[in-house]
DNA sequence: ATGTCCTCTCTTAGAGGA
């Protein structure tokens, strides 16, 4: 079973290229963040005429989270992270899918950092640290996937010297990361690609791709009961080069079962 | 500081976010 996530930035405006990049794929579920749409422009029926079932969580212009699956059941959960009812950001969407719970997340960016950005940034991070640790109190596979908006280490930074100050890479949003993972987690990509540079975002600006200047945050933690099932991992790196793409890669594993 | 791209509006230019 393969399971992507990618970062659209932007569903619609990025409709035919996921299209292309889902019809040349196929992975069986597939987590979407940054729709920039509110609920009602979600494209259904070109996802549906692609040949998946989803479910999504809109906002207008910001955020927005989806979960795509072909042909497999999806359960929804929950649409919003706990822990702070006056958060109204579309940023965590959460089902069962084939006995598995699939965590879909979009982690605030952060910038500019110190400020409340970055606080909201950290709040929320920590709202999801107490969650996972629910999930994790249960007998069932979880996957949590998406943008983490966190390079982990410096290998997961072209120029980590020049991010030190930024909000994906400062040392509080490492620790956070680092607490999170304490918990548990495997981190899919670096545990099966030790010590290989991967990234999985360009940014748009200088010619990111071109000059391979990229970050890792994007990422698939699998819970603790699920390390002997990963078969693979990868990004789909070409994507990023295609016209019109979004500045984020898709990022893959792949399952047993 | 800047670069680029997306979305929305007090809309066809500029703001905000990333």
């Amino acid at each position: 079973m393969k399971i992507a996530t990618y970062n659209v930035n932007g569903v619609n405006g990025r409709l035919p290229l996921l299209l292309r990049w889902l019809q040349e794929t196929q992975p069986d579920i597939v987590c979407l963040q940054e729709l920039k749409a509110p609920e009602e422009k979600f494209p259904e029926q070109a996802i549906l005429d692609a040949g998946y079932n989803a479910i999504w969580h809109g906002q207008k212009s910001w955020n927005g989270v989806a979960i795509l699956t072909r042909g497999l059941e999806i359960k929804e959960v929950r649409r919003s992270l706990p822990g702070d009812p006056e958060d109204l950001h579309s940023r965590y969407i959460e089902a069962i899918i084939n006995d598995m719970v699939i965590g879909c997340l979009y982690l605030p960016n952060g910038n500019p950092a110190p400020g409340p950005k970055f606080d909201y940034k950290l709040a929320w991070f920590q709202r999801l640290t107490r969650h996972a640790a629910d999930l994790l109190a249960h007998d069932v596979p979880v996957i949590l996937t998406g943008d983490f908006n966190v390079m982990p280490t410096e290998l997961d930074v072209y120029k980590p010297e020049r991010w030190v100050d930024d909000a994906l890479f400062r040392p509080e949003t490492r620790a956070a990361f680092h607490t999170l993972m304490a918990q548990g987690w495997t981190d899919a990509l670096r545990k099966l690609h030790p010590g290989e540079t991967i990234y999985t975002f360009w940014d748009y600006f200088r010619n990111a791709y071109g000059r391979n200047a990229g970050l890792r945050i994007d990422h698939f933690l699998l819970s603790p009961n699920f390390n002997n099932r990963l078969l693979s991992a990868g990004v789909d790196r070409h994507v990023r080069g295609w016209e019109k793409s979004s500045d984020h890669a898709p990022v893959w594993i792949e399952v047993k079962g």
